[in-house]
Order: structure tokens, then sequence, then C-alpha cells
DNA sequence: TCTGGGGTCCTAGGACCC
DNA sequence: TCTGGGGTCCTAGGACCC
């Protein structure tokens, strides 16, 4: 398929103009936005901790802070070992107020409330967004810009940005998305980097291969022992050998130190799972606690499915048992469902096997996720019937109790169905693919009328009237 | 060295099915 | 009952990312 060009395609070569964006500090940032005296000072944002308490960790530091040594993800005991609270050092004659910093607690909904401003600008720019996370974005720009104009457009999309939101990105420009990766954080912070095709392989030469993504700490450590410590010597590496020792992703990581990736920026699917989870102050073997705790994390999660439409039908749990030894356990079920007691009930049952042990962390996951929206976009329906009835042995006591309809139906439309069922005449197997077929609608609601976005709604509500742009 | 929360993907073994 | 071969699903754990 490569050869021929196709004529519209807008570079030459026909490889893909790629942008990376990285908000810079973004949790830091937020902050400032709304609390500007924060600007310019040593600011650590912590999760898990309420003001005062010293448990917790460090989701964001600001530059300012990070020269006291403070880094994401270190305990909060320890950033504070290095960078007391300025409201600490105050009344502490041994402390200097001014080596000192603020520290504030995760908000999300006011970082998501930003986050949609800067997607806004995003998504104007380009056809295709990919958000990564609340701070991150691909776009594929090959239809907007040619390489010629790189530079100038991501100058003025960093500056649009910092204008309308009051928030800075570093921006990256490559032919791949991991090598915009890799350029947008090559200047940050408010960095931009354009990276040409056939410029990417010296561009990584000389970069530490953990700046390879997909390359953690576990990783690049043993690839140090291989005498493999930069980019290029990944790229210069024996992919047999890689392929030996990582598997599939030492393929992964070796094609990308070269600045091969055929990943294309397509928008995010939906998600595959939900989960939350709560770490308790200190390790508790108190079987109220725990349990207490799974039970509230159990509601918080069914409720976020049901918000989001999703029906899961794989209940699990996570115990985190000290020193840090994690620990999952799930449960399926014969059919996606949407009910917030089995939720419950099932990650306390799961839970039973840890009885008696200290623990230290808990979690509750729904998984195996199927929606009612209609939508199935990228993934394409493998869930079905699939789930095949026999699991049902034990679990079946659980639906046979429920006292509402069947839940199942919501599973997409029959219409396509695999063409690999055909060659299972169907038995039973089928069984609870079968009940769904007739008592469809039931849900109702469905409307996929494009629910959320809505973007034009315009309903600015409270926020930031201040930023209002233009 | 162990501090948080929310995800994704891959792998390996076991159970089952034909 | 074992022999052979192919395949799927489920669970659990590991690594990684932000």
């Amino acid at each position: 398929m490569d050869g021929e060009r196709l004529p519209g395609t807008a570079t030459d070569d026909g490889t893909r103009i790629v942008t990376h964006v990285d908000m810079d500090c973004f949790y830091a940032a937020c902050e400032r936005l709304r609390e500007p005296a924060l600007e310019s000072q040593p600011l650590v944002v912590g999760m898990g901790f309420e003001p005062g308490e010293t448990i917790g960790a460090v989701a964001t530091a600001s530059y300012e802070a990070r020269e006291y040594g403070v880094d994401s993800a270190m305990a909060i005991s320890e950033a504070l070992e290095r960078l007391p609270r300025k409201i600490d050092a105050i009344d502490d004659p041994h402390l200097d107020v001014d080596e000192a910093g603020f520290y504030r607690p995760v908000d999300m909904s006011y970082y998501e409330s930003v986050s949609a401003e800067v997607k806004e600008i995003l998504n104007e720019r380009a056809d295709v967004v990919r958000e990564v996370s609340i701070d991150e974005a691909y776009l594929d720009v090959s239809d907007e810009i040619s390489w010629d104009e790189a530079e100038e457009w991501g100058a003025q999309l960093k500056s649009d940005i910092e204008d309308a939101v009051g928030v800075a990105a570093s921006v990256g420009v490559a032919p791949t998305m991991s090598a915009a990766k890799v350029a947008s954080d090559h200047d940050k912070p408010d960095g931009l980097v354009v990276v040409e095709p056939g410029g990417v392989r010296d561009f990584f030469a000389d970069l530490p291969v953990d700046e390879v993504h997909g390359v953690g700490p576990v990783t690049a450590a043993e690839l140090g022992e291989m005498g493999i410590e930069t980019a290029g010597d990944l790229a210069e590496a024996d992919p047999d050998t890689l392929a030996d020792r990582f598997g599939e992703r030492g393929m992964e990581i070796y094609r990308y130190a070269r600045g091969e990736d055929e990943r294309e920026v397509t928008p995010r699917g939906l998600p595959k799972s939900l989960s939350r989870e709560s770490a308790f102050a200190s390790a508790t073997s108190d079987e109220d606690a725990k349990r207490d705790r799974v039970r509230s994390l159990a509601d918080s999660v069914a409720d976020r499915a049901t918000s989001k439409d999703a029906l899961y039908q794989t209940i699990g749990i996570k115990v985190v048992t000290p020193p840090y030894d994690v620990h999952t356990r799930a449960h399926s079920l014969p059919g996606p469902v949407d009910e917030p007691s089995l939720v419950e009930d099932v990650a306390l049952d799961l839970l039973e096997e840890f009885r008696g042990d200290r623990v230290r962390k808990v979690g509750v996951r729904v998984s195996k996720l199927s929606f009612s929206g209609g939508d199935q976009s990228s993934l394409d329906g493998f869930e079905s019937a699939t789930g095949s009835a026999e699991s049902a042995d034990s679990t079946s006591s659980f639906e046979r109790s429920s006292h509402e309809p069947s839940p199942t139906n919501a599973t997409t439309d029959d219409g396509p169905v695999s063409e690999g069922q055909a060659s299972l005449d169907g038995f039973e197997a089928m069984a609870d693919g079968t009940d769904r077929s007739d008592d469809d609608s039931p849900t109702g609601s469905t409307g996929d009328d494009a629910d959320d976005e809505a973007a034009e709604s315009g309903r600015s509500s409270d926020g930031q009237s201040t930023l209002g742009e233009f």
C-alpha cells in the first residue's frame, strides 16, 4: 500500500504530521489560574491528602518546587521534608519561610473544566484529536498544514491556549505519535519542538532510553544491563534479542526508537474498565474498615458506570498488602448488568479471601463493559453472546434473584453477528444470547442522540467568565 | 522506598469445547 | 481413556502511562 501517493495528502512523502500537546504542570497551572498569588511560588498539588495531613502523594510539583527535590509520585511526607509548608514555616522558628512552599489538594472537577476549554481549542485545530488524559492530546494535522508551516502553527496554538485559557502547553510536531510525544517533552516547559521526517533517528539518538514511550523503570534497568543506555542504542540493538527478552513490547520500543510507528491518531473509544481505589492511612486488618471501604468504592464505581450508560460483566477487587503486594480477584457474570447491589455483593465476597490480612489499600473495578448508546465505534462487537452460558454455574444464583427485567437486552443490535457463530449450530451455548433478541427495547432511552457533547449548548455557567476568549 | 488514583495492554496457566 | 491439535474465555499478575 505504500508506493502510490494519494493526491489529497498534505505532505509530499505521504507521511503524517502529528502533534502532541502536553500541558505543563497542569494541576499546578490550574491552581494558579484561580489563585494567582501562587504564581512563581513553589507549589505542590497532592492527592489523597487533606490540608494539614501528611499522607498521600504528589500529583504535580511546580518547577519551583522541583528545585527543592519534590517530584511527581513522591510521598507527601517526603515532599514536606524537602519543602515545608509555608504555614508551618511561619510558626516554626526552625524553618525558613523563604524556603517553604504551598500545598493544595487535587480538585479534579475544576481541572476538568479547564481541560475542556483547552480541548475545545484543539478540536478547532484538527479533525482528528485523541485525548490521552486530562492534560494531553494528539492531533493529526496532516490535512491542515505542511511541514513548512509547522513551527509557526505550533507557536500559534500555544499562544492561543495561553491567551484563551491561561495555561501553558508544550507542543511537539513529528511524523509519528511516539516521536511527537518525545518532542513535546523535550523542551518543557513552554516548549515547541518540530521534528521533520528524516530527522527522527537523529532526534532520538542521544536521548536516554527511558524517554522512549513504553520504556519504564523496569525495562530501562534491564536494557541498561544489556548495555542499552540511549534510544540510539535501542534503535541499533538486535531485534530478536529484544523480542526474546521483552516479547511484543520489545519490538514495539525497538520500532519507536527507530522512528517507526504506524499507529494512526484516532479518537479515544469507550472505556474498557472503570475503577475506584483508596488507601488506608496505614495498613489495617480491621474487617469492618475494609468492608466499609470496599462498599463505598463499589457504590461509587457502580454509580459512575450508570452515569456512563455502561453495563459490566466482570466485577473485581484489588487488595494491596504490605509491603506492596498487589492482588486482584475478579468474578464474571453470565451477562452484562447494571446492578449496583451486585457490585457490592461480589466485591465483598471476593474480599473474604483476604480476611485477617493487613491491607493498605483496596480497589473495586468493573470491566467487560458494554454500552447501550449503540455507538460501539472502534471496538466492534466481540461482546454479544460470547460470554457463553456455561460459566453460569454457581453464579446463576445472582441474576435469578434479581427482580429486574433481564438487563442483558441493551447489548448492541444483534445485526452483524459474527459469522463465526454460524458454525456452532445453535445449541444451548447461545442461550443467553437468544433471550435478548426478542425483548429488546425495554431499557428504552438509549436515544443515541449525540448525548453529552452537545457542544453548542454554550452553557458557560459559572466557570471563569473572566477568561472568556475573544 | 513504598505513596495515589485511574487506566491500558500483554502474558501465562487453567478450564472447556470441538 | 488417552492421544493429538486447535481455539476461546477467564483469572491473575506485571509493566507502563499520566
